[in-house]
DNA sequence: AATATTTATCGTATTTGTACGATTAATCAG
DNA sequence: CTGATTAATCGTACAAATACGATAAATATT
C-alpha cells in the first residue's frame, strides 16, 4: 500500500526551486528591482540604498551572478551589474508556464 | 558620501520573496504539480509519491497551506488537499510583472 | 611611494529550514 | 469496544542561510 517513491526530484523541480530561492530574499529583489530602474550599472551605490552591510549586499549580488540573473564587470576598484536581460526571457517562459499550468485545473476541485 | 538607507524591504518586496521562499524547496514545486495534474484531490498519496517521510510532507504541505497556495479539507481521518487556483491568477499576473519589469531595460547595459 | 577608495573574501555567530521518528488525535472497519 | 488507518504535531538533530566585522586585493589619488 506505499513504496515506490522517487529517488530523487526531478531536474526540473530542483532548477525552479533553485530560481526561487535566489528570489527568496527581499534583499534579492530589491537588488534586482534598483539594477532594472538604473540606467547605468552600479555597484556600491546599492550599498548606500540598502539597510545592509557592504559584505553582506556583496554576498547577495554574488548569489544573483551564481544563479545568472546579473552580469557584473570590474571597472576599475569598483564593480559595475546588471541585470541579466536574456536570463529573465527564459525564466519568464519558464514560470509563465509553471503558473498556467498550476492556476488551470483539469478536473473539477475538491475544496 | 553614503547614508540615507531604507530603514526596511517594501511590502512589495517582502511579500514576493515570502512565496518566492515557498517555492524555494523542490518538495514544494513537486506537491505543486502532483495536485495540479491529480484529477481528485489527495492526501497520503503524495507521501507514496515522493522520497519523503509523512512527517515531511506534512510539513510542506501546512507551508504551501499558510501561503494560501493550496486548500485543505478534512474528509474523515483523511486530509484532502487542492491547489488554490485563484491564488496563483492573482500570482501569476504579481511574477508577470516582476519579469517583464526585469526583463526591460529602460537603458542600454553596461555590461 | 603613501594613502584612500572600492569591493571581494574569510571567519564566525545566529537564525532559519529541513528531515525524521515518536506521539497524539481522529475516524473507520470489524 | 478494539484495532487499524490516516494525518498533524512535537521534539530534536543537522544543514543551510544570513549578517557582520575584519581583512585582503586592486586600483585611484596625491
Amino acid at each position: 500500500m506505499a513504496s515506490a517513491k522517487t529517488e530523487i526530484f526531478t531536474q526540473e523541480d530542483q532548477d525552479l526551486a533553485a530560481i526561487a530561492k535566489v528570489l527568496s530574499h527581499p534583499a534579492r529583489v530589491a537588488i534586482l528591482k534598483i539594477l532594472a530602474a538604473q540606467n547605468a550599472c552600479i555597484c556600491g551605490e546599492i550599498v548606500d540604498i540598502l539597510p545592509l552591510a557592504q559584505s553582506t549586499v556583496s554576498q547577495h549580488l554574488k548569489e544573483l551572478k551564481n544563479a545568472g540573473l546579473i552580469k557584473g564587470t570590474i571597472d576599475g576598484p569598483k564593480s559595475c551589474y546588471c541585470i541579466n536581460r536574456e536570463a529573465f526571457e527564459k525564466l519568464h517562459g519558464v514560470f509563465d508556464s509553471l503558473f498556467t499550468s498550476l492556476k488551470t485545473d483539469n478536473a473539477t476541485n475538491c475544496c
